[in-house]
DNA sequence: TTCTTGTCACCTAGGTGTTAATAT
DNA sequence: ATATTAACACCTAGGTGACAAGAA
């Protein structure tokens, strides 16, 4: 089994509509997916990989007078698809066990011709994440019986977004301005209150709304 | 096979008296110890590994008036002997062959009842850096030939150092500081020059005597 | 005296959204 | 219009030796 870390993070993105940036270079998502697992074998090695899957067959535009995504027409060209592998793969399933599985390292970017493996996306798609674990046998077994049931998928709806350039939604702007360390230096906060982010009432459990954003709006 | 990487780096050091600094946190070691691998079976899985064995039996002080180390006595009793494991491991030999192996992650503490996995030393005392390559065999082959060849050792005499709280020779921080970028901020260098340290000189191959320090000397 | 510890300013290294300029 | 890019200020995170204070 695998369990969504920072699930109430994600299901306030998700409300919003997630966006994800991708650039060139490669960017990381934020939230980062995170799972823990459970049931492995503690002995048996598995590797651990993600990919991400397009939604549907649309590209999106967003009206900025209804604050909404609406569908652009017919999708690009899918992307060469690939897949990432967690860095600690292979591991044993004690060890992936152990601790909250992190894929901080993994990067999305828009540049078709990335050779840094990087996840390749459509600007102004929406995609599915997929959590893949793989178990490896050892190299005696090698039946087909191993072989049909070496491979789990997890999907967690509520982490879909749409790959994107520039934030859409200011909405988004906010949150991941409120709840990601690194952008920091962009909350407005009285000097109390500063330091404190999203983060901390997630984790306690209180799903009290955000305060709207007080500035940064375009005065269209 | 393996080949010291930065040796011209670590000969520098060395004619001078090579010094790292432990501390009750971790401190890593500069030069960091890298090397390159040659001739692994590129399919078969290698473990790497370092260890620190004491040089000598002796407790060492150093004399000021006259800039040398200097016997102070036996050894202190010897610490719990640590391993670390680099955290790649395991991996294919293809995989170690491909780049340099870096231990950047390992650090050296003074602190007995360390528990962050951390490399116990004592300080003022002489230690040799030893590098390890072990091979992993497959679970089907546990003949004792394999077990007999499966552990090669590589010690490069010029990665020896005195463990210490403080430096010592005042050369050793001036070179520190020369070629550590982490230590640019105490460069008293011309503003044309600074930015240029050492390292390039010992890259390109130009063996030229560092200037000598031109203040930082306590006027005793 | 000799050695060790903790704090600090100053770096490296790299993750943020902003903004203005550019592309389509 | 709409979408993308590159430079930037501002962060997180953590590696330096200097220094003053403390310990043995």
């Amino acid at each position: 089994g695998a369990a969504l870390e920072m699930k109430p993070l994600w299901d306030e993105f998700n409300e919003l509509g997630t966006e994800m940036i991708v650039t060139k270079a490669g960017r990381r998502m934020f939230p980062t997916f995170q799972a823990r697992l459970y049931g492995l074998d503690p002995q048996a090695d598995y590797m651990l990989m993600m990919d991400f899957v397009p939604v549907d067959d649309k590209r999106y535009r967003y009206a900025f007078h209804s604050s909404s995504w609406v569908v652009a027409g017919k999708a690009d060209p899918i992307s060469p698809p690939r897949i990432h592998v967690h860095p600690d793969s292979p591991a044993t399933g004690a060890q992936w066990m152990k601790q909250v599985v992190s894929f901080d390292k993994l990067k999305l970017t828009n540049n078709q011709l990335d050779d840094n493996g990087h996840i390749i996306l459509n600007s102004m798609h929406r995609y599915q994440p997929r959590f893949h674990v793989l178990y490896i046998p050892p190299k005696s077994e090698m039946t087909d019986t191993a072989r049909t049931e070496n491979f789990k998928t997890f999907i967690f709806p509520e982490t879909r977004f749409t790959a994107v350039t520039a934030y859409q939604n200011h909405r988004i702007t906010q949150l991941k301005i409120a709840s990601n360390p690194f952008a920091k230096g962009f909350r407005d906060c009285d000097p109390d209150d500063c330091g404190v982010d999203v983060l901390n009432h997630l984790q306690l459990g209180t799903h009290q709304r955000l305060r709207n954003p007080s500035r940064g709006s375009n005065p269209v």
